[in-house]
DNA sequence: AAGTCTGACAACCGCGAGGAG
DNA sequence: TCTCCTCGCGGTTGTCAGACT
């Protein structure tokens, strides 16, 4: 049961860093690279956890962080991610050059997070409470507003869209055709989780119900390293905004993008999801893209 | 001036993912 | 395929400085 710890606790120095520890720590690396964190100590004659050690090289030693106080735009860019990612500070990070996971963490718990929670409660616009009473599942997933539907999203070329389960074991051969199927679907609905009668796509209010289906021919120009989820928007709750995260290096957080569209703009006017404009987006942005 | 409170941020801890053997 | 190990992540705690009483 119990873990193993990470190293021998006993003779090991703890708490803040000595200016000398970080020059050793700050020319050991300068020769030898970052890496091997259990090695490092010893080898650098550190009486430090080679996690302590990576931690203080990457939030505070790093040549390339960035100090000083947050900007607007970071801000505002932090609020967005969080919106869409959740606690997900490493991503966030990864948008943020300069910028490490614990300092937005921080600056998140001390500051944003009761700014957010302001604008919500101060706004007055009371995410959904108001309007119409649907089903009890809407209301359900109002309430857990910034809730991300699928936090941890399946890699490559996949699409998770809630509740095309039924059409998929319907059709489970017709994975590869799929696409195309639903875009050319006639559909009802004015807006997508307002029903779950009829056929076509809409995306409804339940996020347990999830299914995955094959996009590649949508995503050919972004290769294999994609990434692909749905979440509740930040200020629309209501409304379910499409994730994609470019993966570089076959590691998400390597330089990992993250771009987003709403799903307004996917909606053809009969209310269909359209994947023909998903596919037109995702060419237009991977031709922009240069990150 | 002293004590207390609060905010900011550095550091620690446990867990899970993924790679190596 | 399984086990072990390392690394990275996110939550939490500790510490310190400045504000407040």
């Amino acid at each position: 049961m119990g873990r193993r710890p990470c190293c021998a606790k006993e003779g090991l120095n703890r708490g803040a860093w000595s200016s000398k520890e970080d020059k050793i720590l700050v020319n050991y690396i300068k020769l030898h690279g970052e890496g091997k964190w259990r090695d490092l100590p010893p080898r650098a004659g550190l009486k430090r956890c080679g996690k302590s050690c990576r931690l203080r090289w990457l939030n505070y030693l790093r040549p390339d962080i960035k100090r000083g106080n947050i900007s607007e735009d970071e801000e505002e860019l932090i609020i967005r991610m969080h919106g869409l990612l959740g606690n997900r500070w490493s991503l966030i990070a990864g948008r943020l050059p300069g910028r490490t996971d614990n300092e937005i963490k921080n600056y998140w718990n001390t500051n944003l997070s009761k700014k957010v929670q302001e604008q919500k409660s101060g706004g007055g616009d009371n995410n959904g409470k108001s309007s119409s009473n649907n089903d009890s599942e809407v209301q359900e997933g109002n309430a857990r507003s910034h809730e991300v539907i699928r936090t941890k999203a399946v890699r490559c070329t996949r699409v998770l869209i809630p509740q095309l389960k039924t059409d998929y074991e319907n059709n489970p051969g017709g994975t590869a055709d799929m696409t195309s199927q639903l875009s050319s679907q006639p559909c009802s609905s004015a807006r997508p989780r307002e029903s779950h009668e009829g056929s076509g796509l809409r995306l409804p209010q339940s996020p347990d119900f999830l299914t995955e289906f094959n996009v590649d021919g949508l995503l050919l120009s972004y290769e294999e390293n994609l990434e692909m989820h749905f979440q509740r928007e930040q200020d629309h709750p209501d409304d379910l905004d499409i994730v994609l995260e470019v993966v570089e290096n076959g590691t998400a957080d390597a330089k990992g993008g993250l771009e987003s569209w709403e799903t307004d703009e996917l909606f053809s006017s009969n209310g269909c999801f359209d994947f023909n404009a998903l596919s037109s987006f995702l060419n237009e942005d991977n031709g922009n893209d240069s990150e």
